[in-house]
DNA sequence: TCGTTTTTGTTCATAATACCACAAACTCCT
DNA sequence: AGGAGTTTGTGGTATTATGAACAAAAACGA
């Protein structure tokens, strides 16, 4: 496979084919052909061929994926191969679901600094892990060389935050704020916000679509 | 216009527009170009007139888009011009927080029905919202009309729910669970999990990319 | 009033994406 | 051993999405 670019739509489809790989491992399958992580995912089976395809070939014909090895192949290639630290500020209700949130083990992910602006919570601790003042962003995440973040702040507050984080070196953002953020291009940032997802169905109920 | 099918991926961008929009109209913006819109969102300006131009002349030339009409109008097309009930099944950390979030008000949505099959938990209130024994779901829901489901419970349990959801009439699904959910294809899910959403970004990080 | 500047809606060209189809490689059964 | 059945990786093609560009319309200023 030639070295070209990965176009990033093919990226945002791996943790999903990874995701559904460690589901039918944890049911015992050891080979999977593309055929049947298609049906299960909704998707092509041409599709995901050639998604892989972009990294190596890693399929046998006949017979399919090993389920065991193609988990390690996509975990490698979405460097997830690792444990990243991060960064939470903001923690309100869903800040702190986020820290009691057990499904970021062993996915590469562990929730490692918390902030908040708030002088009542600053000190005060959740699940062993202190609440750190806001202001000591740009001192503490380039002292544990964090990459990653999760904004959780109200929107007025989240680009004053993105900023912050930004300048002390995160180069990821989750962002939680229902609002568009700005950030040099360098910078990834992936948005959850359920009232925007929830409006992208209202358009398909009921009406004439 | 022509009355073309509107492509699903336009339809996923407009509540980004009316996001942005009712932001502009907060800080008492009246009128707004396209080019500037597209600023604050990184796309392209083009874009934006063309995605609009699936449903109408909404703009003026010379001057650009009245921010009171177009909300207006994306509420329309996106049909949250009134308020959806929904139901919520899984009253765990995160149920909670969704429960206790403010951003729903004014957006559209409203949670009015609470499921859970924690045998603890049935009775229990929060914010007034009795928990429901989640075997009352095929009762329930179309009892209260109810369209839109949002659904927090564990992986394992996410499918039967799901199931469960659609027999009793609902058209779309928030799925928090970290699965992929088979549905008939006439309802709409959208996923959201944040493990996911990371893995899009660390492929990007520290490497060649 | 009239020329200059803005901005829309749309056309058209280009780019990105998805999918069909098939040779080659492997499996499995008899 | 060998033929039938599977499944991969990929070339080619159809489809879909994006973006540049421009006429028409409105705004504005002198």
């Amino acid at each position: 496979m030639a070295a070209r670019e990965v176009p990033n739509i093919v990226i945002s489809r791996l943790p999903l084919y990874l995701r559904a790989l460690e589901f039918m491992q944890r049911e015992g399958k050891q080979v999977v052909a593309s055929r049947e992580l298609a049906e299960r995912l909704g998707v092509s089976s041409a599709q995901i061929r050639k998604d892989l395809s972009y990294f190596g070939e890693f399929g046998k014909q006949g017979s399919g994926y090993q389920v065991d090895h193609l988990i390690l192949e996509l975990k490698r290639i979405l460097k997830v191969d690792r444990e990243w630290d991060m960064a939470l500020v903001g923690v309100g209700d869903l800040g702190r679901a986020l820290v009691h949130y057990e499904g970021f083990k062993g996915k590469g992910f562990c929730i490692s600094l918390l902030f908040d602006n708030n002088p009542e919570k600053i000190g005060a601790k959740i699940n062993d892990l202190e609440i750190m003042d806001s202001r000591l962003i740009s001192e503490l995440i380039p002292k544990w060389g964090i990459k990653i973040a999760i904004i959780a702040v109200p929107p007025q507050e989240a680009q004053g935050v993105a900023d912050e984080l930004v300048k002390a070196g995160v180069l990821a953002i989750l962002n939680y704020a229902p609002i568009t953020l700005k950030v040099p291009k360098h910078v990834k940032v992936q948005y959850i916000d359920p009232v925007v997802h929830l409006q992208r169905m209202t358009y398909y109920i009921g009406g004439n679509n």
